[in-house]
RNA sequence: GCCACUUUAGCUCAGCUGGUAGAGCAACUGAUUUGUAAUCAGUAGGUCGUUGGUUCGAUUCCGACAAGUGGCUCCA
């Protein structure tokens, strides 16, 4: 007998090779038929495998992460199956499950699968779910995988069993399709009820451009119909909300193919957007002690051959424009001009840290694929800032550019981020990153004590540093689940050597300073962008294009209202008067649907007392109050940056 | 840059297997003077992304290019 421990702590005895299946069924049928695979000892398994020694038990359903996964990783091999009855001799990569779904990778050779076959795939998925086929595991040997795989033609799961150990090495098999796959799976195929095929798109073989192309074919699936439905109904639902819909509607930005992909233009609306943020920073900054500065948009080449920029960078730079014999290259970052703003004059130990910023203007020559509204463009513009300092000042700079993030952060009531702290890639070092293996190890550490000692929660990731050092990430999610890089901050022990910078020291030593790179505003753009989804287009109203509407009952109160206007323009608020002969109804429902914040519906009533009444955009009436009230609470409001 | 898809009026979208186009909203004109999410009537608006080809004839079929979109690679 033997002791299998469960969640609860109760200990339950069973005979040795008892499957967590027998564990489940022994406490309910009802259990039973929902686990689809168990954690023993903190190891993923299959319900199915046979336990042998004492071990703590953890039934996994659907409501569990690991379920889930277990649940799309056998999903995935279930559509394997669909794809190979319908393209006989296809070949297979790899088939994980995401956070939301499952893909496989395979080859099809001169075929391709085109949207049409979707539907034939969903409904073959169907049928073979249908015959409720056991997920068999087995273990084979390496010299049998490999003679399976070699007989079957199938060069990628051949690569894979290269890095597989004999003795290790396990296949699945349902219904008709077997795999080399570690697993676990669930139980039978029975209970994946609701299938969606979502997309069809290239991925290079081991994510690496230079290889070929495989297909990758994107699902999710679900163990009930119903959950598909509010999955698709909860895409569409975050499909309203997406910057580039937003943007449109609200008259925020616009492209046109004459000017140029990735070139955004600001219109009116979203241009009030990128002067509150402005006047934010530059607030932000003053106290924090920054000087701005201007620099200009282009520099000849030699300054970036200078900053290291040209053999790291220079894909992601425009081509360079000659001129007297001189190549000139828009900047694709403001630091080296402001490391010549640093070098224009001696500095000493006095002038330390120097902190110069600018909503520097940059331009990058992204491909073309990668180009995302708002989010991905080729010019932006950088709430950039450099700090020269000591060492010795470098934790407290680096520590109040965190807190400065931590600020922005609660003032748009933003919760949802990952700090990343981005380390370079030793082997990639005179390639990817300057090559001076100790200052990268020094600087490192230095970065990631800080984060330990402010306590902020972060996740560290390799081979995501600059070229010049590393950094902190702060990584969000677009509506649509894409991750970016929101703001950033970064150390630089390299440009300050390439540019010779330096400072005299109290014992009249010369020192190189270090700098860091900050923004943690990002850029327009992408914070915008960001600013859009987040808020669903309801700004706050500091930031709000139109802040108040007035809506005149009829005409016979345009004067009326254009005098309340008056009073409100007087103080600073973004105010318009809806003149036109609607009815009132009308009137709120565009405006509304424009997502002013505040709506001012006057009247006889109101025209007669002073007074005004007061619609929230989303809330509704609000009641009839005192033009003056209604001022001093907007002002307030506005002043003090209230969100929502 | 690579794989795939998309592109019809200002916007959202119809237009079956080839016979040069329609709706709603917006715009404009007129009537209406309105009390918290769409008043009514009328008018105007498109060389169907661009460009080659097939065809008696192309918005429709094929190719190239451009832009956009979903991924991959890359990145704020």
């Amino acid at each position: 007998m033997i002791n299998i421990t469960l969640p609860d702590a109760s200990v339950r005895q069973f005979e040795a090779g008892v499957s967590s299946m027998d564990v489940a069924k022994s406490i309910s049928e009802g259990l039973a038929r929902k686990v689809l695979a168990a954690k023993v000892n903190g190891q993923v398994w299959d319900a199915s495998r046979p336990i042998n020694t004492d071990a703590s038990l953890q039934l996994l359903t659907w409501d569990d992460t690991d379920g889930k996964s277990t649940f799309w990783h056998s999903s995935a091999h279930l559509m394997a199956e669909a794809v190979e009855s319908m393209f006989p001799g296809v070949k297979f990569w790899v088939g994980p499950p995401l956070d939301n779904g499952f893909y496989y990778d395979m080859d099809l050779g001169d075929r391709k699968i085109t949207e049409e076959d979707l539907a034939a795939l969903e409904k073959k998925m169907h049928e073979l779910a249908r015959q409720n086929n056991v997920y068999i595991r087995k273990e084979v040997s390496k010299a049998d995988a490999v003679q399976y795989f070699t007989e079957k033609g199938d060069e990628y799961k051949l690569d894979l069993l290269q890095n597989l150990e004999d003795g290790n090495i396990t296949f699945y098999t349902q219904g008709q399709f077997t795999d080399l796959c570690r697993g676990p799976h669930i139980p039978a195929t029975g209970s994946i009820k609701a299938i969606k095929l979502t997309n069809i798109a290239g991925a290079y073989w081991k994510g690496d451009e230079k290889n070929k192309q495989l297909t990758r074919l994107y699902g999710v699936t679900f163990p009930a119909q119903k959950e598909l439905d509010a999955y698709l109904l909860m895409l569409e639902e975050a499909k309203k909300r997406d910057h580039r819909k937003l943007g449109k509607e609200l008259g925020i930005f616009t492209m046109d193919e004459d000017v140029g992909p990735g070139l955004i233009m600001w219109m009116p609306n979203g241009t009030v957007i990128i002067e509150e943020l402005e006047k934010l920073a530059k607030e932000t900054e003053e106290e924090g002690g920054y000087k701005r500065v201007v620099t200009p948009h282009i520099a000849k080449e030699s300054m970036y051959l200078t900053s290291g920029h040209l053999p790291y960078y220079a894909d992601s730079m425009y081509p360079p424009m000659e001129l007297d014999g001189e190549k000139y290259y828009l900047k694709a970052m403001n630091c080296p001009h402001h490391h010549k703003i640093f070098a224009a004059e001696p500095r000493s130990y006095r002038d330390l840290p120097l902190r110069i910023a600018e909503y520097g203007t940059v331009y990058r020559y992204e491909q073309s694929g990668e180009l995302f509204g708002l989010m991905r463009v080729r010019c932006l513009h950088m709430n950039d800032a450099h700090i020269y300092c000591s060492k010795e000042q470098f934790k407290q700079e680096f520590m109040a550019v965190n807190d400065m993030y931590l600020k922005y952060f609660k003032i748009f009531g933003v919760d949802k981020y990952v700090m990343r702290l981005s380390l370079h890639s030793p082997e990639k070092l005179g390639v990817k990153y300057v090559n001076q293996p100790e200052l990268w190890k020094e600087t490192e550490e230095m970065v990631r004590n800080v984060l330990i000692e402010s306590k902020i929660p972060y996740v560290e990731v390799q081979d995501e540093a600059a070229f010049y050092g590393p950094k902190i990430d702060v990584q969000i999610y677009s509506v649509i689940g894409r991750e970016f890089t929101l703001a950033t901050n970064q150390v630089d022990f390299s440009q300050g050597r390439s540019f010779k910078l330096h400072y005299t020291t109290q014992e009249n030593t010369s020192e190189t300073p270090i700098i860091i790179h900050r923004a943690p505003l990002g850029t327009h753009e992408r914070f915008i962008g960001f600013l859009l989804e987040h808020y669903a287009g309801k700004l706050p109203v500091w930031l709000a294009p139109l802040q108040v509407k007035i809506l005149p009952i009829s005409d016979k109160f345009i004067d009326y209202a254009t005098t309340v206007k008056a009073t409100l323009r007087k103080l600073g608020v973004r105010t318009e008067v809806d003149d036109r002969s609607e009815k009132i109804g009308k009137k709120i429902r565009e405006a509304e649907l424009s997502r002013v914040p505040y709506m001012l519906v006057v009247g006889e009533k109101e025209m007669n007392e002073g007074k005004v009444s007061v619609r929230r955009q989303g809330k509704g009436d609000m009641g009839m109050i005192s033009i003056d009230v209604f001022a001093g609470d907007i002002k307030n409001e506005i002043a003090n940056r209230i969100a929502g």
